[in-house]
DNA sequence: CATGAATGAGCTTTCATTCAT
DNA sequence: TATGAATGAAAGCTCATTCAT
C-alpha cells in the first residue's frame, strides 16, 4: 500500500537512508526503490541528487525564529529546562541526525544548523534576561552562560549519539542559573 | 622530491584528504595520485579503502587516558581552564576533523570520540574534585559541571566549525567554578 | 546491424564466449563489447557476472523429462541407438560445452548436467525394458547395462573433446543388446 | 613446521588449490601464502603462473605405458575388474581433478587425458584379446568393447562427481564379458 | 637463493544521469 | 507525468609479474 504522492514518498525515503547511511553512501536507485518510485521519477522531481538533500532541509527542519520565550523571572532554572524541553527546531529525529551529519555536504544544510545554534543562544540568552531581571548589566556573563547552555543542547542532539554519554540538561539549567545569582 | 616511505604518504595524503572532503568523497586514486604512488599500492598496504581510515586514527589519534592533572586547590577557575588548553588528545588538526566527521562511517572512529568524551569528563570531574575540597559530598553537581565542561569543550572542537559560532573555554571555567562554591 | 534486444545479444556472447575460454577466462567487458551493449547495460540486466551463467543454463538448456520413449519390443539395439539419436538436452552445441565445462563453477549448473545423467539412465533403463519384455526380474542387469550405455553418451558429449577419441554410439547399443540376451 | 622445500610445497599448495576451486580462480599469491614461501620466489621457480599447473601434470601424473597386462584366458570378466582396480594413472585423488577440470587450458593437460584414455583403450583392448582367445577375428566388437570400458573408467573418474552418480565397474566388466561370448 | 615492496593493466561493479516512449 | 532501459565514467579492488636489495 503506497502512501503519499511520489515526490513525498521519493523524500520520505531519503529522509530514512540519509539518517541512516549518509547522502554520500546512498545511492539514488535504493532511495527510489525504497520510495516504489521509477528511478527516472526521482530525477524528474530533483534533477541532481543534491537536490533531495536540499528540498529535505528546506521542507523538512525549521528553525523557529520568534521574539517569545516562556521565561519566569525569579526562576532562571525552570525557565531554561522549559526551553530545553522545546527546542526552536521542528524536525524528525531523522532529519536531526541529517542536519548534522551533512553539515558539510552542502552549503544550505550548514547554514540551517547555524541558524539552530544562533537561535539556540539567542533564546538562551533573553530567556535569562528575562529571569534574571537583575542581571541587565552582566553581558559578558550572560552571553557565556547562554553559549554553554546552547552548546550541551547541541551535545545532548548529536555528539552524544557518537560519544554515549547523556546529560541532563536540567541539571545543567540549574547549575548555569546558580552560576549567576 | 618525495618524502618519507610510501605507507606514510599515503596515510598523509588521506588525512588531508578525508579532512577535506570527508571519507566517502575521496576516491582511492586520488589518495594515490596526491601521494604519487601507484594505485595498486595502496592496496598492498591497505586492502580495503576503509583500512586506510582505521590505520589513520589508530595511529595518528591518542586519547591520554592518565590520572595527572594539573590542579590548584581553591582555584576551580583556572583549573579548569588549563585542562582546556591541554586536550587529553594528540591529533593534528586535520585528525581532529577526521575524527569528529566520520564517527558514523566506522566504529574504531566512534570508540576513539567516546574513549575522548569519556577522557574530558574524567579529568574535569577530578579537577574539579582537586581544585574544590570541600565540594566531595556533593557528586551529582560535580558530575553535571564536568559534562558540562566537556560538551563545551567538544563544541569547540567540532561544532563551532559548523555553526561558525566560537565559546571562550576561560569563561565557561570561570561560569562553571562560580555555579559551585 | 544489430540483432535482438540488448539481454538476447548479450546472451549470445556470452554462450559464444564461455564455450570457448571458458568462464573465468571471459571478462565482463568483451561480452559486452561482443554484444555491442555498453557495459553498464550488462549488469542492469545481471548484476553480478555469474547470473549471466545462471540464466544461460536456466534459459538455454532443458532437459527433457519424460516417460514417453520410442523402444521396440524384441530390438533393443534399435531401440538404444535410436535414444542415442535424440538426447534429451535442448541445448546448442555451445551450450552443451559450457555445462560440461563450467560444472564446478556455480550448482545450477552441476545441477543441470546431474539432471541430465539422471534422465539419461531412466531413459535407458525404461527403453530396454520395453524392448526386452523378457529381461522384467533382471533388475540389477538392466541397471548396470542403462549406465554404461549413458556414460558412453556423456563421454561421447564432453569427454570425447578431450581425449580426442570417438566412440559409436550404435556399436555400444548393439554390444549392450548382445549381453542381455 | 614447514615440511619440504620450497618448490615442493609450491607444488603442494598449487595441486591443493588447483583441485579445489580451479587453476583461473586461484591466485599466485593465495598459493604461496599457502605454501609459506614468499611471492618472489614462486616467480623464480615457475616464471609464468601456467609454468605450476604444467609442471604439477609433469611432475605428478603419471600415465603407465606399458605392454602388461594381467589376463586370464577365459576369464574376460575378472581380466577387465582387475584393470578396473589398477589404472595406469599414478596420480592423487586432487590431480585427477585437476586433469580433467583444466584439460581446456593448457595443451599439456589435455595431451595427458588424452593419453590416459588412449592407454585404457589399449590396454582393455588388449587384456580381452588375451582373456578371449577365440575372438581374435572380431576386431570391430572388441574395440568397442574396449572403448565403452574406457569410457566408463573415465566416468567413474570424472563425470561421477559432476553428477553424482556411481558405476559399479565389476558389473561393467561383467556385462562387457558377456557380450562377447 | 630469498624477499616483499612496487607496478599498472585490467577486473567486476557502481552510479548519477539521460532519454525515448 | 511516468517509465525503465540505456550510458559511460569512475569506483574499489585484483593480480600476474618485476625488481632492487
Amino acid at each position: 500500500m503506497v502512501i503519499g504522492d511520489a515526490r513525498t514518498r521519493i523524500l520520505d525515503a531519503a529522509e530514512e537512508l540519509f539518517a541512516g547511511g549518509g547522502y554520500e553512501a546512498t545511492p539514488t536507485a535504493v532511495i527510489a526503490k525504497l520510495a516504489e518510485v521509477p528511478k527516472g521519477l526521482l530525477f524528474h522531481y530533483f534533477p541532481k541528487k543534491i537536490d533531495v538533500l536540499v528540498a529535505l532541509v528546506d521542507e523538512r527542519t525549521l528553525v523557529e525564529e520568534t521574539r517569545e520565550v516562556d521565561a519566569v523571572p525569579g526562576d532562571p532554572a525552570g525557565t531554561l529546562s522549559r526551553l530545553a524541553r522545546r527546542l526552536p527546531l521542528r524536525a524528525s529525529p531523522a532529519m536531526r541526525r541529517i542536519l548534522f551529519r551533512e553539515a558539510d555536504t552542502h552549503g544550505s544544510v550548514k547554514d540551517r544548523l547555524g541558524r539552530l545554534n544562533g537561535e539556540l543562544i539567542r533564546r538562551s540568552r533573553f530567556a535569562l534576561e528575562l529571569a534574571l531581571p537583575g542581571a541587565r548589566g552582566e553581558n559578558a556573563r550572560l552571553e557565556v552562560a547562554a553559549a554553554t547552555f546552547a552548546a550541551v543542547l547541541l551535545y545532548q542532539e548529536n555528539l552524544c549519539q557518537l560519544t554515549g554519554h547523556q546529560i541532563d540538561p536540567d541539571a545543567v539549567a540549574e547549575l548555569i542559573a546558580h552560576s549567576l545569582v
